[in-house]
DNA sequence: TCATCCAGTTAACAACTGTTCTCTGGATTT
DNA sequence: AAATCCAGAGAACAGTTGTTAACTGGATGA
C-alpha cells in the first residue's frame, strides 16, 4: 500500500525519472564515465544545480539505473527457470523471453552490458551484486529439479553462473542484431538456443 | 626481415608506444570514451598537438590498442586448442594459460573486457572482428579433432564461440580476483575449470 | 654542403566541465 | 493565516577540453 504522494514529492520523482531517462538515452553512444552532469540536465531542460537534489554524482545515478534495469527482473527469471516441462521447450521459451526483453528495453540491456566492466566502480559492483543474486536464485530453482539429485551446491552455483552469463551474452547479441536483418536475428536465436542446449546436455551427463 | 629504422622513425615509434602505454594506464580507472587527448599527452610529457602526428583521434588510438592486445594472441590460442592429449588436462592447461596471461598483461585484458561493449563504435568493431577470428581459428582446430566427426560446420562454430566467450569471462574473473586472496583465486580457477568441463561433456554427448 | 622534411613545440581560441553560494516562490505544516 | 520548507534557478568560479595555425631544429637525401 503506497501512500499517495503530495504535489511536491510527485514533482520531485518526476524530475528524478526524467534525469534517469535522459541519462539512459545519452548512454546509447557513450559510457557512463564520460557522461556529464550538465549534459543530463540540459537534456531534461533543468538547471545543472538541480541535479544535486536527486543524486550525489553521476556514479550515484548509475547505481540507480542498475536498480531500474535489473531490480524488477528477479521474478521473471525465477518463474522462467521454475517452469518444469520439457527441457527443449524451456530453453526455447527462455531465449524468446530474452529476445522480447531486449526489444522492449534495449537501452537498459545496453547499459548493463556496457557498464558491467565499465569505468565506474560503484556501478560495476552494483551490477555484480545483482548478477550474483540472479545466479543464487537460479541455483535455488535448479536445486528443486529432479535432475539435480546428487549435485553439490557448489556445482549447482557453478552451473547457475554459466546460465546467467549465457543469458547476458545472448541479450547482447540480440541487441547488436536489432538493426540487422530478420535473417540475422533468427541466426542469433538459433545459435543461442543450441548453446543453451549443449550446456543442458553437459548438465545431464555431469555425474557420469 | 625488418629493415633497421632511421633515428627519426625510431624516435617516432617510441613516442607512439609511449602514448599507447600511457593510455592503457589511464584506462584502468575509466573508459575510453572519457579518455582525453590532453590527458594522454600530459602523462607522456609531450605537447597535446604531438598526438596528431600518431593518431587521428582517441578512437583511432583505441583501435591500435585492440591490435596490440589481441593481435599477437592468435598463435597462442591455436596451439592451445590443437594440443590433443587427455581432455581434462587440456582444460586445466587452458585455464592456467589464461591465468598466466591475465597476470602478465592485466591492463590489456581489462581494456578488452571494458571496451568490448564500450561507448566507442570503431573499437567495439575491432574487438568483435578479432574475437570472430579467434572463434574461426578454434573451429578449424576443433574440426581436426576425432570427436568432431558428424558435426556440421555451423555447430562447430557455435561451440567455438561458446569457448571463446568462456575464455573472456574467465579472464575477467581472474582480473577481478587479482587483488583478492589466494583462496579466492583458486576458487575462480576451480569454477572456470568445471564450467569448461561441463561444456566439453555437452560436446561429447551432442550427437546422442 | 645545402635544401627539404617532419616530429614535436608554442600560443591562442571558444566551448565546455563540476561545484559553490545565494535567491525565489509555491507546497507544506503549524 | 503565518511560518517553514525545499526543488529548482541563476550567476560566477577556476579548470578543463579538442583543434587551429605558425614555428623550430635536428635528421634526411641530393
Amino acid at each position: 500500500m503506497s501512500h499517495t504522494l503530495g504535489i511536491r514529492q510527485a514533482q520531485k520523482q518526476k524530475t528524478r525519472q526524467a534525469l534517469l531517462d535522459a541519462a539512459l538515452g545519452l548512454l546509447e553512444e557513450q559510457s557512463l564515465s564520460s557522461l556529464g552532469l550538465r549534459e543530463v540536465t540540459r537534456a531534461v531542460g533543468v538547471a545543472p544545480t538541480a541535479f544535486y537534489r536527486h543524486f550525489r554524482s553521476i556514479a550515484d545515478l548509475g547505481v540507480a539505473l542498475v536498480e531500474e534495469a535489473l531490480g524488477s527482473l528477479h521474478p521473471m527469471i525465477r518463474t522462467t527457470v521454475a517452469t518444469t516441462d520439457d527441457s527443449d521447450q524451456r530453453i526455447q521459451r527462455a531465449v524468446e523471453l530474452i529476445a522480447g526483453h531486449v526489444s522492449e528495453y534495449p537501452a537498459h540491456v545496453r547499459f548493463i552490458a556496457r557498464e558491467r566492466h565499465g569505468g565506474v566502480q560503484p556501478v560495476r559492483e552494483a551490477i555484480r551484486d545483482q548478477l550474483a543474486r540472479f545466479a543464487e536464485e537460479v541455483r535455488a530453482e535448479l536445486a528443486k529439479d529432479a535432475e539435480s539429485e546428487g549435485w553439490s551446491d557448489d556445482d549447482l552455483l557453478m552451473l547457475a553462473h554459466l546460465y546467467v552469463d549465457q543469458m547476458l551474452i545472448t541479450a547482447s547479441l540480440f541487441l547488436e542484431a536489432m538493426e540487422a536483418t530478420e535473417e540475422d536475428r533468427e541466426h542469433v536465436e538459433q545459435v543461442a538456443t543450441r548453446q543453451m542446449r549443449l550446456i543442458s546436455i553437459g548438465r545431464h551427463h555431469w555425474l557420469d
